[in-house]
DNA sequence: TAAATGTGGAAAAATGTGGTAAATGGTGGC
DNA sequence: GCCACCATTTACCACATTTTTCCACATTTA
C-alpha cells in the first residue's frame, strides 16, 4: 500500500495560502493518480490533560470516497457519535487541489479550527496527510512520548 | 540472524549530510541485498531523571516492511500506545540510500529531533543501526551503567 | 605508496515566498 | 432595478532561498 513519509514544515501565509510539500505532491500524482484532494478537519487527539488538539487532514480524492462509502457501511457508531464525525469531518471538507506552484489556499474555517497562523507541519498519515500548527504538534509528541510502550512486552516483540 | 555489530563515530555537516560507516555498507548489501533503508526516530530512552533521550533507527528496507507487518498484527496495546509508535516511528520514517560517496541527507525533522549537531555516533543494534548524538550517547550509556545488574544471580549465571 | 574513505565547498537545479495585477462578487447609490 | 464602485479573492510573475548534485582535496588504512 502506498504511503506517505515525512514531516515537513512550512508556513501558511496571511492570506491562508501554504505549498504541498513536493515530495507528498510526487507521492499524490503518481500513486494516487490524482492531483485533487479534500481539506478538512482531523480527530481530536487527547491531550491527557482534558483538553483536546486538532488540526486538518489531507485525503487524496479516491481516500475520502472510500472513506466515506465506509462511514455508510458502519456499524457500531452511536447517534451521536454519527453526527460528530458529520459535523467535524464530513461536512467542513473541501475539495482542492494544488495551484501551478504547488500552492493551494486553506479556507477560513478551516484554518480557524486548527489554530494554523504561520508555521504548520505537514505530516505523513499512510494514505492521508496531516497539517498541524507547529506548537500544537509539540504538545501532541509530548503525550506520545509519554505513552511510549517502553519496556513492555509488545514492543520488545517489535524489536523497540 | 545477520547482525551489525561496532560502534563509529563519525560527523554530520551543516547541511544534515553524513557518512554511512562503510562496515555498515558492506553488511547492508551483502546481508540485506539492498542499499535502500528506513530512517526514523527510535524509542524514547528513559534516562531516569524524568527526561527522555531519543536517536535516530536505521531499518534496512525489508526490516522496515517487516516492522510495519508486525505492527498491524500486534495485539496487546493500547490505542494510546499504537498513536504513540505510529507518530514517533511509524510516519516520520523516510526512504533513503546513500549517494555514490556512500553519505546520505538527515532530513531536517528527524535531526532537530534527535539533536544531532556535529558529533554523532553510528551504533550497531542486531538488524538495525542507530544513530545518535555523542553527547546525548553518553547520558545513555552512564544510565546502562547505573542499570547494570552487577552481582546478581541472573549476571553470575550468565558469567557475567 | 597506493587505494579507499571521508570531508568540504561550489555550481546548478528545484522549490518556496512575497508581492502585484486581474478578476470576481458584493454593496450601496442613483 | 440597474450601474458603478469598492473590497475581497484568485491567478500570475519574479525573486530569493534551499536543496541537490558534482567535483576536488585531505585524511586514513592497507
Amino acid at each position: 500500500m502506498t504511503k506517505f513519509r515525512g514531516v515537513y514544515p512550512t508556513t501558511i501565509d496571511a492570506k491562508g495560502r501554504t505549498s504541498l510539500p513536493s515530495k507528498f505532491r510526487e507521492v499524490m500524482v503518481e500513486s494516487f493518480q490524482d492531483d485533487r484532494f479534500f481539506l478538512t478537519n482531523s480527530s481530536p487527539t487527547d491531550l491527557g490533560n482534558g483538553n483536546f488538539s486538532s488540526g486538518l487532514l489531507i485525503f487524496p480524492y479516491n481516500s475520502f470516497s472510500k472513506f466515506e462509502e465506509d462511514f455508510q457501511n458502519s456499524k457500531g457508531l452511536t447517534s451521536a457519535q454519527r453526527e460528530s464525525i458529520v459535523n467535524i469531518i464530513i461536512n467542513p471538507a473541501v475539495e482542492l487541489s494544488v495551484d501551478k506552484l504547488g500552492r493551494f489556499l486553506v479556507p477560513p474555517h478551516l484554518r480557524k479550527s486548527a489554530a494554523l497562523d504561520r508555521e504548520i507541519l505537514f505530516v505523513a498519515a499512510m494514505d492521508k496527510i496531516k497539517i498541524w500548527s507547529l506548537a500544537e504538534w509539540d504538545k501532541v509528541l509530548a503525550q506520545n512520548i509519554r505513552n511510549f510502550p517502553s519496556g513492555t512486552e509488545a514492543a520488545a516483540e517489535l524489536g523497540l
